[in-house]
DNA sequence: AGACAAACCGACCCCCCGGTCGGTTTAAGT
DNA sequence: ACTTAAACCGACCGGGGGGTCGGTTTGTCT
């Protein structure tokens, strides 16, 4: 096989898997062996591609984890409708759990920012940005809904959108805690009756 | 001095730094030398008072983290008053940020809870026991505030309260990030807009 | 085919940390 | 004063885990 594709398979491999490991086990209660034994690999072969286990972690965030808030939380919202019922749809996508044993990747993010804060600096202000780039892309379609009559002129669209993200996060530990379908449905009732409140009224009036 | 007295004292002692440096650092992350350094005892001190670091973790939590839960977010509930500022207020206190060297008990639920979730089923009972405290108060205080006028007929009240708990410990995550009074701020304000959507509104017609 | 380097192996190092244990100090009872 | 046990000490053990390094395999280029 070609080398240059041997070292991208390898190097995925070790991402996709240790993120999955990771995610289950949490960072510093998994060890290098763990990920390793599972894809039959050695530590040699593992800092061959690494510089440490925090080099890879960190590779892990900026690959996956990235790619995935995106994919599930930010392109998503990129439509010219009512933003209120599109951020909705996110949400309740990104607290779906896995189809089968697919990984649910937007789940995550709450776990690695709580393990990482004040322990890690470096990985913490990483894993800030992708909450970041989250928030700003939340207040400019919040804005956009503003303008376009669906959101109340009222509203301070930064608040908004930092009270999603604190709803999500929280009920993202709740649900890990125990998974339940009923308290997910309740989330997003109310996250319903909360939109309402910020909603442009003088359309139905 | 008093040997029972001794006794009691540097088991308080002990729990009352632990506390501090598993919040600080985490659970998993902090040795038992770290606390032991900082009170000038020994491991033979230690495992005279506790069985194991898991034992005496739990002391932690059914001494102090239960009785800081109730003393900020469950006893303050029990008032005559419209519950909703009253849950407002605790929200608001809970999230205050210590005086001087003070620390915030409230603060640490969310951190605990993602950190021994799936990794220490124990001591995660516990932590969701205190929550299940938590939220049943809430419900109880809600449906008076059904009862008393207070809030609309058709409101979910284990749902608004699931809600409130989640958008609280998301906002810690947040918070401990980045410890910022505009965030909080926020945060209470998207809270009274939410309540808006829940208030009785026959009153004021 | 031979050379060369990338990919990989796995034994090893070393420190950390939870837990142990035999010994010492301190205080209460008689 | 003597005994007894609780409170405490600190050296030590053993396993685990991050990281190293000399060596082996595998693919590529000439």
């Amino acid at each position: 096989m070609d080398k240059n594709l041997k070292k991208r398979e390898t190097m995925h491999r070790l991402c996709a898997t240790g993120l999955e490991v990771f995610h289950e086990k949490g960072y510093y209660n998994t060890s290098l062996d763990d990920i390793l034994k599972e894809l039959s690999l050695s530590k040699g072969a593992f800092y061959h591609h690494f510089k440490s286990k925090e080099d890879y972690f960190i590779s892990i965030i900026q690959n996956l984890v990235v790619q995935k808030v995106y994919a599930l939380l930010v392109e998503p919202l990129n439509t010219h409708e009512n933003p209120l019922p599109v951020i909705l749809d996110t949400l309740e996508q990104a607290l779906e759990p896995g189809k089968q044993n697919e990984m649910v990747y937007g789940f995550m993010l709450n776990d690695f920012l709580t393990e990482f804060n004040k322990r890690n600096a470096e990985i913490s202000s990483y894993l800030k940005d992708i909450i970041k780039v989250w928030e700003v892309n939340l207040v400019s379609v919040l804005k956009k809904g503003k303008v376009d009559g669906h959101i109340a002129r009222h509203v301070d669209c930064e608040g908004v959108a930092s009270y999603i993200i604190a709803s999500y996060l929280g009920m993202r530990t709740l649900l890990s805690e125990n998974n339940n379908r009923q308290l997910k449905y309740n989330y997003i009732q109310q996250m319903k009756l909360y939109f309402n409140a910020i909603v442009e009224k003088r359309v139905e009036a």
